[in-house]
RNA sequence: GCGCUCUUAGCUCAACUGGAUAGAGUAUUUGACUUCGAAUCAAAAGGUUGGGGGUUCGAGUCCCUCAGAGCGCACCA
C-alpha cells in the first residue's frame, strides 16, 4: 500500500471533476505530467503537498491561490483528510487525521511482501552493460565503481518490474590483443626454458600471464610454435581470453556479481551484423565517402587528409561524423560497436543502458547517435557515467604504477574490507560525483561509515526482538492506534517514503538513492532509540504489553525495510554486531 | 584550440528532475551512559549553491556567458 500513489489518484479524480464542474477546457494529460504530489521539505506544512494549483494557473489564467481555494474543497473530501491550508504561491497542503499512519502501518504488516511491490517496468526487457574491461588482465580497483554500480541498478530494475539482462561485452579483437599475444608466448616460453624473461615495455609485464603461460605449456607441450604463425596466434589468443576471462568472473563473483551474457567483439567483426548496419544506413542515407575536418589545435601535425567511410551521425546531435572504416580498410571500433549495439537491440527488444567510466564521457553522443539511426529513435538507451574513484590510505593517495603491474586489485579491496562494505561505499555517492574511498574510514566502526552506522541499526532492531524474547516472525500487531508519539509518527511516515524513493532510484536509475534513505532511516530509528533514555519511549514496556507489541511492531517494520533495501543492493543484513 | 562532465557550509556530500526558510555527516562548542548495546543521541554555530546575466508565479536544478577542475579530441580500443 503506497499512501502517495493512493492519494495521487484521487488526486486526478479530483481534477476531473474540478474541470467538469467548472466547464473549463485544459488538457488533464499535460496537467498530469507536471503535477506532483509530496513530503512538504518542513513538516510544519503538513503530509502531503501539492502544486495543482499552481500549474493550473497558466491555463485559467487565475492565480494560484484563487484556484487552490476551489480545489481545497475537494481535497477535503478525501478520506481521512483532517485539514487542508493554502500556503505560500499556491500550495495545497493536505494534513491526514493520524489513524491513517497507524493503519498504515497495519496494513503493510499484514502485506509485508508486497506492499511496496512497484510495477514500473511492467516485464519489459532492458538490457544493462556494465565492466566490460578489457580481458588483457584481472580488474583493479577502479573496475569496482562501475561493476557495483552497474550490478544495484541491474537488481533495482529487476526489483520493479523489468526483466533485466546483464552484459558484458569483451574486446577480444584489436592490437591490444597483439600484445597480449605476445606477453602470453613469453610467459610460455618461461615455462619452457624454465628461464625468467625481462618483458619489454609496451607488453603487459603483470604476472598474472604466468598462468596463461602454464596452461598453454600444459595444453600444448613445447611444441606449440610449430605451427604456422597464423595457428599459434589463435591459439595463444584463446586460451589467453579464456584464462583471463576466468579470472575476470572469479573477481566479480568475489563482489558479489554474476553476468547473464557475455557478447565477444570478435564474434560481432565476423557475424553479418556490419554489413546489417551497412545496408540500414544506407537506406536512411546515413552513409557517405567524406573527408574530415582535422582536429583544431596542437595533435594536428599528425592529420593526414583522407577520404573515408563515414556516419552522419552529426545528425542525431553528435559534434562530427563518425569513421566506419580504418586507413587499411578494417573497421574501426565504433563500426563494431555500432554492429554490437544493433545486436543488443535485436536480442533485448527493449531498452538499453550502458556504464561507463569517466573517461569515456566523449564517446556517449556517438552511440547515441548510432542507437537514434538504427532502432529509429524506438530504443532508449541512458549511459552512466561512473566518476574517478580515488583511492586513499589515512587520507593520503595510494601509490599506483600501470607500468610496473603493480595496480591494486579488485580482489584486493574485496580481501581487504569485504564485499558488502565494498559495495555500500560505491554506492554512497552519485555516480557522475567523484569519490574518496578510504581503506582506513571504510573500515571504521563509528557512524563515520555509514555502512556501519545502517547495519547497527538493523543490529539494534534484533537486539531488541532478543532482550524482549519476541519472535519477529510471528510477531502481530494487536492495538496499532498505542503508537501516538510524535516521534513513532515520524519514523511511520519516513517508512511510508520508501517505494517513492525506489521508483524514483529506479526510474532515474540512480541506486544511491537506496544508500541515503537507508542511511535516514537508521538515523531516524537511532534518535528514537535514544529517547527511551528521558522520554519514556522505550520499545519494551514491562508492564503494558499491549504497547510493547505495537513498539515492537514498528522495530520489525524498520528492520524489514533495511534488509529490503540492503537486498536489493545486495549486501548481507548483520543481526550482531 | 574544440567538445563532454563537474563546481553546493572550513572539509566530504544530499536535495523527490522547476517548488516553500537549500539539508546530512565531519571538524568546532556544549550536553546525555543506574539503558532493550553511548560503536549512539540532543543542541548551538556554519550558505550570495564558483562569478555575472536571462527564461517564469518560482531556479542549486533550464538557457547564455566568464572562471576553475577532470576527461577526451581522424585512423587506437
Amino acid at each position: 500500500m503506497n499512501i502517495y500513489k493512493l492519494y495521487f489518484n484521487y488526486l486526478i479524480e479530483a481534477l476531473e471533476k474540478f474541470k467538469s464542474d467548472f466547464k473549463y477546457s485544459f488538457k488533464v494529460d499535460d496537467i498530469l505530467k507536471k503535477l506532483t504530489l509530496e513530503p512538504p521539505k518542513n513538516s510544519i506544512n503538513g503530509d502531503m503537498s501539492t502544486n495543482l494549483a499552481m500549474i493550473l494557473s497558466k491555463d485559467l489564467k487565475l492565480s494560484p491561490k484563487i484556484i487552490a481555494n476551489h480545489l481545497k474543497v475537494y481535497i477535503l473530501n478525501f478520506p481521512d483528510v483532517a485539514n487542508v491550508n493554502v500556503a505560500g504561491p499556491g500550495f495545497i497542503n493536505i494534513t491526514f487525521k493520524q489513524h491513517i499512519w497507524t493503519d498504515f502501518i497495519s496494513n503493510l504488516l499484514q502485506n509485508i511482501e508486497n506492499w511496496d511491490k512497484l510495477e514500473i517496468g511492467n516485464g519489459k526487457n532492458i538490457n544493462i552493460e556494465y565492466i566490460s574491461a578489457n580481458p588483457t588482465g584481472p580488474l583493479h580497483a577502479g573496475h569496482a565503481r562501475g561493476a557495483v554500480f552497474g550490478d544495484a541498478l541491474a537488481s533495482l530494475l529487476t526489483e520493479v518490474g523489468y526483466s533485466v539482462t546483464r552484459e558484458y561485452y569483451i574486446n577480444d579483437a584489436g592490437n591490444q590483443i597483439e600484445k597480449l599475444v605476445d606477453s602470453s608466448l613469453l610467459r610460455y616460453n618461461e615455462q619452457i626454458t624454465n628461464k625468467t624473461i625481462d618483458i619489454p615495455e609496451g607488453l603487459y609485464p603483470g604476472e598474472y600471464l604466468k598462468e596463461v603461460g602454464k596452461t598453454l605449456y600444459e595444453k600444448y607441450g613445447d611444441k606449440l610454435q610449430l605451427d604456422d604463425q597464423k595457428k599459434v596466434f589463435e591459439k595463444v589468443r584463446s586460451v589467453s581470453i579464456e584464462v583471463i576471462m576466468e579470472m575476470i568472473k572469479n573477481d566479480l563473483l568475489k563482489l558479489g556479481i554474476k553476468m547473464d551474457v557475455f557478447t565477444s567483439e570478435k564474434k560481432i567483426i565476423s557475424g553479418h551484423l556490419l554489413n546489417e548496419i551497412i545496408k540500414i544506413l544506407e537506406s536512411k542515407n546515413l552513409i557517405f565517402y567524406g573527408v574530415l575536418d582535422p582536429p583544431k589545435g596542437a595533435d594536428a601535425k599528425n592529420w593526414e587528409k583522407r577520404e573515408q567511410l563515414l556516419f552522419k551521425s552529426s545528425q542525431y546531435g553528435d559534434d562530427a561524423d563518425r569513421a566506419l572504416k580504418k586507413s587499411d580498410g578494417t573497421w574501426t571500433y565504433f563500426a563494431t560497436d555500432m554492429a554490437y549495439h544493433l545486436d543488443k537491440m535485436n536480442r533485448t527488444k527493449g531498452d538499453l543502458i550502458n556504464v561507463l567510466g569517466a573517461d569515456h564521457i566523449g564517446y556517449i553522443s556517438r552511440i547515441n547517435a548510432a542507437v537514434s539511426a538504427l532502432s529509429n529513435g524506438s530504443v532508449e538507451i541512458d549511459t552512466k557515467v561512473c566518476a574517478l574513484v580515488n583511492l586513499l590510505e589515512d587520507g593520503k593517495p595510494m601509490k599506483m604504477s600501470k607500468r610496473k603491474g603493480n595496480f591494486v586489485t579488485l580482489s584486493d579491496v574485496v580481501n581487504a574490507v569485504g564485499k558488502d562494505v565494498l559495495r555500500f561505499i560505491m554506492l554512497t555517492r552519485r555516480n557522475d560525483q567523484s569519490l574518496d574511498f578510504d581503506f582506513k574510514k571504510v573500515m571504521e566502526k563509528s557512524k563515520e561509515n555509514p555502512v556501519f552506522y545502517v547495519q547497527y541499526a538493523h543490529a539494534r532492531c534484533k537486539s531488541i526482538f532478543r532482550s524482549s524474547k519476541v519472535n519477529e516472525k510471528e510477531l502481530i500487531l494487536k492495538n496499532p492506534k498505542r503508537l501516538k508519539d510524535v516521534h513513532e509518527i515520524e519514523l511511520i511516515k519516513f517508512i511510508a517514503l520508501w517505494p517513492r524513493t525506489l521508483e524514483l532510484a529506479a526510474k532515474n536509475h540512480e541506486p544511491h538513492r537506496i544508500c541515503y534513505y537507508l542511511i535516514e532511516l537508521s538515523s531516524i530509528f537511532h534518535s528514537l532509540w535514544n529517547k527511551g533514555k528521558d522520554n519514556n519511549i522505550k520499545f519494551i514496556v514491562e508492564d503494558d504489553l499491549e504497547l510493547t507489541n505495537a513498539r515492537l511492531s514498528l522495530v520489525k517494520v524498520v528492520a524489514l525495510t533495511i534488509r529490503k533495501g540492503l537486498s536489493i543492493l545486495k549486501i548481507e543484513p548483520i543481526f550482531e554486531m
